[in-house]
DNA sequence: ATTGACATATGACAAGTTGTCATGTTAAAA
DNA sequence: TTTTAACATGACAACTTGTCATATGTCAAT
């Protein structure tokens, strides 16, 4: 997080900050990226961006917990809407994701997220287990309102299991839509059938 | 690839040098480790280095690509000896790649690789699609031993996006597994899991 | 108004990084 | 012996990043 110091600044110098922050993680990947960019492109100090942001690291998970809150949101608002059915509400999820990160503003630097997605970078877009980025623990609440009535569950672990492979399954559709630059239409075909596939099993019955 | 003046010296020179290397590649990420700390460790000049290798990419990929090289092999020696079930063929490939990426002198390497993988480096250790840098396409030779009879499929697209997912969650059950120091038994187990789920569905029949 | 006490601003700096290139050296072929 | 090509090498330019001494605000208490 960056620190209070940063939150005190003017409304406006923080926007040109993060947005130059932003143009410059759309050119380049998190290591390729240069502080050195940012600061000149937003006319920052070298010392005052090291009072804002620990460093480098600090500045792109803000950036990216910004994304994360509003899919933790619309994640608890479609599985209420989709009465605890798990399919639809993954397959609304990800739409609304895929809009999200389709806004003509945001579009390239997502491609430049995906493309360089690891495991760290991924757990601060979509905290799948309890996180300690995530104080209210959204995730809990979700698997309250999912419906096990119709899931092949046995225990609590059964459940977390069926999630956790479906965020999977989910984040690595959406790398694989962004880097290969699909329509919107290519990439919600490709992950209906892949939803249909692990909702009724890829064996023959 | 190395350079041909690479593999015209002496093995010893050249084994001195990826040894070093996978020094550096296990306690820094890629982004972070430092040509020079592996130049220094093999008493390489620098200007030899670059003799050698293209960059550091270069000499990372070479390296993923020793075990890609051994990962294809068994895949198709797997898939023969499981006459073509799917499920089987993964599980058993799964036991495979995990023994090997857990030997004691390789475990923090891969320990550190799965930990900062992304999509262009996965490619490189798990080809799924035909690719540039497999020449004999062992995919395409893959598909075509499996038994389809058993499965939910209408045509080769179905065919590949099965094995696309059954790829994925591997890949992922590899990366968590690993970043977590699970012990064989646990990661073994919570993969079965994971294939039956596929298998049979995620849905109550 | 003066004094502290504290938050904030700032750029020079040290210590690191990478890739290149001019200048050697070596060895084999003409 | 001379030519030619392959290889070796470290100094160098051009970048990184994080720190820190110093300067400048700002606000409360004397």
């Amino acid at each position: 997080m960056p620190t209070q110091t940063f939150f005190h600044l003017p409304k406006e110098k923080q926007k040109t900050l993060l947005k130059a922050a932003i143009n410059e993680f759309t050119q380049h990947s998190f290591e390729n990226a240069s502080i050195n960019q940012i600061i000149k492109e937003a006319s920052i100090p070298r010392g005052s961006f090291y009072m804002y942001f620990r460093d480098k690291e600090d500045l792109y998970f803000y950036l990216l917990d910004q994304s994360n809150t509003h899919f933790q949101k619309q994640l608890l608002i479609t599985v209420v809407k989709e009465q605890g059915d798990l399919f639809r509400t993954f397959e609304c999820l990800f739409e609304v994701i895929v809009d999200y990160c389709s806004k003509k503003s945001h579009r390239l630097f997502f491609k430049q997220v995906f493309a360089n997605i690891n495991s760290r970078s991924e757990k601060r877009l979509f905290p799948v287990k309890p996180n300690v980025f995530e104080p209210q623990n959204t995730y809990k609440l979700f698997l309250e309102q999912i419906d096990v009535s119709k899931l092949n569950v046995q225990c609590e672990d059964d459940l977390e299991e069926i999630v956790g492979l479906l965020f999977g399954m989910t984040l690595h559709t959406l790398v694989s839509s962004f880097t290969s630059d699909k329509t919107k239409e290519e990439i919600m075909i490709s992950y209906r059938r892949k939803l249909t596939l692990l909702r009724d099993g890829m064996e023959k019955k």
